[in-house]
DNA sequence: GATGAATGAGTATTCATTCAT
DNA sequence: AATGAATGAATACTCATTCAT
């Protein structure tokens, strides 16, 4: 197990350490297993805690599967924005995030997973994928670079493609030509026209972090 | 409970009726509570079967999911069919079956909550809608009208941007608005401008069958 | 499957070949599965009959073991008549029953193993075994060769020997001194010296019939 | 309800008397219905626990078979251990064993039942029995009383005629005269003449302790 | 805070048995 | 006699949850 969200809580209190054992025990049960077919027993056990100590820190799996998918999102978010610190275009960012997001996605296999099934029991999941995007699909249309109307259902359909694509190559492993296709469809879907959103990710691609190990981002750096 | 399936089997044998009444019911239960918290015996009580008979039938509950979902998507196919019937240009097909499968979903609500679940659970289930798109995209392709390469991801991602409409519209109810952006989303998607799209979903909608209230197109007919 | 009992029934009427299929068939499951694990309407469909048929023959599930039980013990005693007509010594006749009694059991091996585990659900089937034996052991009695009371006892200890061999054999295969050394056994609870017994073994061995191949004694002849 | 191996457990943590309680109460089920028609929730019910505390401790029914048999096994051997610490003759330990087993088995009803029906269903526990005495019989057979071979056929031979005896007393009652024919029996097969078998089980039965109410030798003394 | 034994409600699943055809 | 759909009782088994230690 990657003990990822434990070594995170080094240096928080007791209470915060464990919590944080339950969630990479989690997170790698779900992925393993599905939501459903978890069991609490299991999850404590695998974190090396025991069953009664779960109720201490979440009231039931629903709050546990909760936990898990907003730390994974936190956790992403956090890289996202350290890669993309220096990007001042809207559409670039877009196009990076996207690509990002995916291979983060898919780098922490287990992260993948629960965030693809979170997503289908609740839009919510999707919805914070989503709106992370939001200001930066914000700062693109104030850059004249798109022109819609950025609501609810625009980050949600964007979000739907995203998720497809990661589903799919969690099955069937990277492909670098998915990804590139899964950001123009998210342009295409943004306002632009094939051609444009073709030479948009050409162009984003030769953004140096794109080439880089993403598991470099994690949290032991 | 809407007895679809089972006035569907009339003239069948007793078995294919008994069957049939479980789907419907299968159906409603499925669309009320969800797939996982469905009990079988509640399926087999609201048929009027007692809980053994389910097992004359069905392996398991998601052999009797499968066949619900099957059963749906057969009968939304030949709604289908038969309201496009006339229709011979591929992106206009594309168009009419778009907003007509999603006007038929969400006319028949628990269909929609059974082939969103569905989806989720098994991406065959979203494949299966996809592919009933494929031969109109290969059709608009033959027209000179699309320029894309017609594979799975393709129909992956147009079927994300559906279930996403579908589930958005399920929770808050039918949108004029949204079907429209859908059917555009979907052709941005396949390669059209964003004027394209828009123009071509605009003259779709003079489609005289697109106005008809779709719940005249079932069995009862 | 072996067709043995619906073959002995040709000639018979209907029911009574439709009985025969059905206790072929439960022989084998039987065997195969143990009496417990056996149900009704696989047994009825290895039969190519409809469960409710099986009603129609025999009360449950006891009444169709015994009935099996009963017919092999019925053709296994009418193999050994006909194998031992010429023998008038009563402890040849108890020597090549017994090593005849296992022989046929282990070619036949389902007869072996419904009738090892009938002879444990009910002590009857041993009785019934054994009871085959009290005629020859009277017989060696009154020919003075054998000086013990026969009773019940008796024959339940010598029939636990014989069914304890062939277990054994079952499970291990076919095995000659295992079967001589079960003959002696036999042979010294009856009475017999270690040596005495070891004497009559030998010479019933040269019993011509105990080489043939015992399956020619079956019904097709 | 005795609460035989419940009461050994005192002293053991609450896990351990728990278990305790469940193979007291099973040995009684089982020896009431037998292993089949045995459900756990009788069998937690009786020992005063919920159904569910049943698989805090066994898998399922056929661990809880294995570990009541093995139990009973355990006593028993204790109390002969006890029972034959001053005898050396390995034929007179072969004779009391053979005895003092019968005379436990049928004083704690429960047992023999158990011990009789697990025999039949796995050989093993059978083995179990008898491999109890494979010492004894290596002695007599180095002391020179008795010229066999030693084997696992032996001792089932063996482990048979004592339950065929076994179960016939369960059934009709304690019989001396079917003691003393059992480790007759038991003797022959081992090799003595009838007169020598005889002769040993007449000097063994002076045994004081085979006098003894064997019930005396229980846990609670 | 952590433990882990006990709980008991809830569900799937099997299968002997019936009976209308 | 045979069929096979329907029945429904019976049971194993799981697992979230509680609580005394």
């Amino acid at each position: 197990m990657e003990t990822y969200f434990r070594r995170l809580a080094i240096g928080e209190n007791k209470r915060g350490r464990t919590r944080g054992a339950l969630i990479d025990s989690a997170i790698d049960v779900f992925a393993e297993k599905g939501f459903e077919e978890a069991s609490i027993s299991e999850i404590a056990a695998i974190a090396g805690l025991s069953n009664g100590t779960f109720y201490n820190h979440f009231k039931d799996k629903n709050e546990l599967a909760a936990a898990s998918a907003g730390a994974i999102a936190f956790e992403i978010a956090r890289c996202l924005d350290e890669l993309m610190s220096d990007l001042e275009s809207g559409v670039s960012r877009i196009v990076v995030a996207t690509s990002a997001f995916l291979r983060l996605a898919l780098q922490h296999e287990p992260w993948g997973k629960v965030l693809v099934e979170q997503f289908q029991r609740r839009p919510v999941a999707a919805a914070a994928a989503a709106r992370y995007m939001r200001s930066d699909v914000e700062t693109a249309v104030a850059q004249r670079d798109l022109d819609v109307t950025v609501d609810g259902f625009l980050l949600e359909q964007l979000g739907a493609l995203m998720m497809a694509a990661l589903r799919r190559q969690l099955a069937d492993g990277y492909q670098e030509a998915l990804m590139r296709r899964t950001c123009e469809n998210v342009l295409r879907v943004l306002g632009l026209t094939p051609k444009q959103a073709s030479r948009e990710v050409q162009s984003a691609a030769r953004h140096p972090l794109l080439g880089l190990d993403l598991s470099l981002v994690d949290a032991s750096s």
